[in-house]
DNA sequence: CAATAACAACCTGTCATACAGGTTTTCGAG
DNA sequence: CTCGAAAACCTGTATGACAGGTTGTTATTG
């Protein structure tokens, strides 16, 4: 009962793909936006003739992406804006050595650089205040390295936050995970009390930078930041 | 070795998470590289104790977000760093109205001003003639949009490819896909003949600073065509 | 009449099985 | 030793079944 024509153009990339684009194509002529609810799986097994396992395939496949939230007994919904697959691609370049993480830390010094001098300029006072926030409990927790280490990362995410446009978000979170592999050895080359609580210093200039509104100054402290972080792995051995 | 006992950590994110991860987790234990192949679904399947349609929809997930090929009959393999997954999430965000077009261009301006840098100082000379020739193939088909605008986009990509970071490139080439929606309606606005060529010198200077190895002049040259781009967008009243 | 509890209908998660059609391996004929 | 065909594997898709979660409906009860 293959109804679903295959003209002349698609040599047949498997049906799964076909369905992922019907999905998407779906979303998109339908306007939807997160949170709306999708066709059921019969729904698609019956509009695209093909079997319920090809449907379920490509539901996986958007969910695995998230691009869409699936859980058990209800239908999948369009999702919010995730970093989940950027992540993973990341670290799939990391593990299999296709990208460095000093390549990783030239885009996230490129991309902070400008998320900073934006957060200095767009903040709300509650923006800044979360900032502010994250680099103190990294002066209040500076025992503890892997606490330092959360909070390090909520501050960098905070600020992406501030700059008020989603993708820098998006891009900045999706570091987090390499970063999480690879703090606590740049830490450790701080070897001194004296240079751990310099490293944070450097956070709280670039929060109050933020806080005074001069993109100027923020962005040459987080640049200090990120010539530091990188020479501190360099000295470490990360290639 | 098997008996993927199920006790206390997981109360269940579902089988298919779990052997996601199994698969990631594998690749990255026995250090796999590009085009080294993975188990068998037969295999995984004994290995989990679980059934073929689980380790299937796990293996059809990373293929969707092109962590792994998948071909019939052959056994998947680890795939080469590729944008599928980044372009996908972008576009999804730009459907369901969650990022703007101009969100994105200002990203792409960041990236790019420190692209063409680099490109302007690690450029081979096949590289930089690469990019002069799309800048070229821009003014000699300049009748016929679609042209151009394919070889403004490979312009693009070839710059980041010139960085000698794939993180660059990756970021870059996922966000072609939105040009490619948009990239039309700029050039409408740029209404005469005139406008349109001098958009076409403005790729012209660029190459040129990066074949004269000069950063500075490469990333003025770019900072001005992505001004000029975002005002013709902004004229054009995309949101 | 309103609150609620039981139920029915629907939906996703997982499993087992089957078969078509690629790909790789093996092995025998020449 | 070479070459080609069968055998053994592997993925792609389909079908049917059942458990368990979710939701809307209905019947019971206060």
């Amino acid at each position: 009962m293959q109804e679903q024509t295959d003209p002349p153009g698609e040599p047949s990339p498997g049906l799964v793909s076909t369905a992922i684009q019907a999905i998407t194509q779906h979303i998109r002529s339908e306007g939807l936006a997160p949170g709306d609810p999708l066709p059921s799986e019969a729904a698609m097994t019956r509009q695209l003739n093909v079997s319920r396992t090809v449907v379920r395939e490509a539901f996986r496949s958007l969910s695995a992406m998230r691009l869409i939230d699936m859980s058990a007994g209800r239908r999948a919904t369009v999702a919010k804006l995730d970093t989940g697959a950027m992540s993973m691609v990341i670290e799939h370049g990391i593990t299999t050595q296709q990208i460095s993480v000093q390549q990783v830390y030239d885009v996230r010094r490129t991309i902070e650089m400008r998320t900073v001098a934006l957060a200095a300029l767009r903040r709300t006072d509650q923006e800044a205040a979360a900032i502010a926030r994250s680099a103190r409990l990294m002066r209040e927790n500076f025992t503890n390295p892997e606490t330092v280490m959360e909070h390090d990362i909520a501050f960098h995410e905070a600020i992406a936050a501030a700059s008020h446009n989603p993708v820098f978000s998006l891009i900045v979170t999706a570091f987090s995970g390499v970063t999480r592999r690879t703090w606590v050895i740049g830490w450790r080359t701080r070897s001194s009390d004296e240079d751990q609580l310099k490293m944070i210093k450097g956070h709280e200039d670039i929060a109050d930078a933020i806080l005074k509104g001069d993109p100027q100054l923020a962005a040459e402290h987080m640049a200090e930041h990120f010539d530091k972080s990188v020479k501190a792995l360099i000295d470490a051995g990360i290639a």
